[in-house]
DNA sequence: AATGTATACGAACGATCGTGCTATCTTCTA
DNA sequence: TAGAAGATAGCACGATCGTTCGTATACATT
């Protein structure tokens, strides 16, 4: 398949593009992003990265697609990577909190800060932030039901709060570091997301 | 002492303003605050309004003191007519939950809200959501330290830890339950909070 | 009664926002 | 090699932003 010369300028950067206004929105948000500010950064024309897009919020809606993919690649993929049950539990736990802590984006998980900024808000930036938000919930606790079945956690433990307790201590680990600096949250969730998954694993 | 007329009226405009302006705010965020948009809504002159508080930044950082005593009054005064202890940390937990559940902002906690907006950045707006979010935490820990030395947590409890996951927990569920509606993440939150609490708890 | 102070308004400022329209490149197709 | 197609730039638009200025009004001080 012989790639259109055009187009594939076009993608190139539209990608670059992409690459900046995540890292920008990780920090003032999806709202706070800025066809003239991106442009200016990158020394393009405001109105070429507009056409590149066609508006503000299909650049929104790119960035939070964008995002998804920098998170599979950096949380689910190599979660996925590890065999089946509890480890792949524990995995999925350091993984995010790894992807926190490294500042894969600069403000922190890019989805905790759009997931703050539209959570009450309506329309398709709302939609795709929250359905991405969904959809790791669901990944979580899909883990959780896994490691279950494989018979490494106790038949009582109900999977709907382990996982809601697991996402908690790994946000606020994330909201705390960038707020106030220092590693000393993860330390914290890190115990306390041991120390859970101990109580809840069999023997 | 006799009240300055103008001051008062001043003040009462300033109170209705800012009553205005953290309902606004827990839903768009404090960026999200325009002069116009709040006068246009409260009918007053955009030049009123900014005469008020001098700059943008004054107007959101009385946003925050606002927020600040709103929260106080909703979450930490009724907690503190609780005896201390073990007792004193259910209530507030609880407190926390029902200030969130009950939208005393329509947006969920300012401070979520606002605290992820500003985590990653810096400035005066930063700091005030910074020292009201470091409290709040700070209050939490003392009550966990309270409940300890009344001898109602087992002495090997962590303090800091178990702030941190009470902490953890009533902030998910606030996320959780703006972002996608229903009642259940504070179901979540409050069996998850029972049974931390029973397993730190004395006997 | 006269002077000063604070609230509140209307109009306008320069800056920036998102969005068009048009022209100029580069690249592919016929 | 001519022309279509896509990427990018330049320029201008209406709207909105925070802010400033001048002014009218209400209250306080003298």
């Amino acid at each position: 398949m012989p790639v259109d010369g055009r187009v594939a300028r076009g993608d190139a950067t539209r990608r670059i593009v992409l690459r900046r206004a995540v890292d920008i929105a990780s920090v003032e948000g999806l709202d706070g992003l800025s066809l003239g500010r991106l442009a200016a950064e990158l020394e393009l024309s405001k109105s070429g990265v507009f056409a590149l897009f066609g508006s503000k919020e299909e650049l929104q809606l790119a960035a939070v697609e964008t995002a998804s993919a920098i998170f599979a690649e950096n949380v689910v993929e190599p979660t996925l990577r590890v065999e089946q049950g509890i480890a792949r539990l524990r995995a999925l736990c350091a993984n995010w909190l790894d992807y926190s802590e490294r500042r894969v984006f600069p403000g922190g998980c890019f989805f905790f800060n759009t997931g703050a900024e539209f959570d009450a808000r309506t329309g398709r930036v709302h939609d795709a932030v929250a359905n991405a938000s969904r959809a790791f919930a669901q990944f979580i606790r899909s883990t959780v039901v896994e490691a279950r079945k494989a018979g490494h956690l106790r038949e009582s433990v109900d999977v709907n709060r382990l996982a809601f307790e697991l996402h908690a201590l790994g946000r606020a680990a994330n909201a705390d570091s960038v707020m106030f600096g220092g590693t000393e949250p993860y330390a914290l969730a890190r115990a306390a997301i041991t120390a859970r998954l101990d109580d809840a694993a069999v023997q």
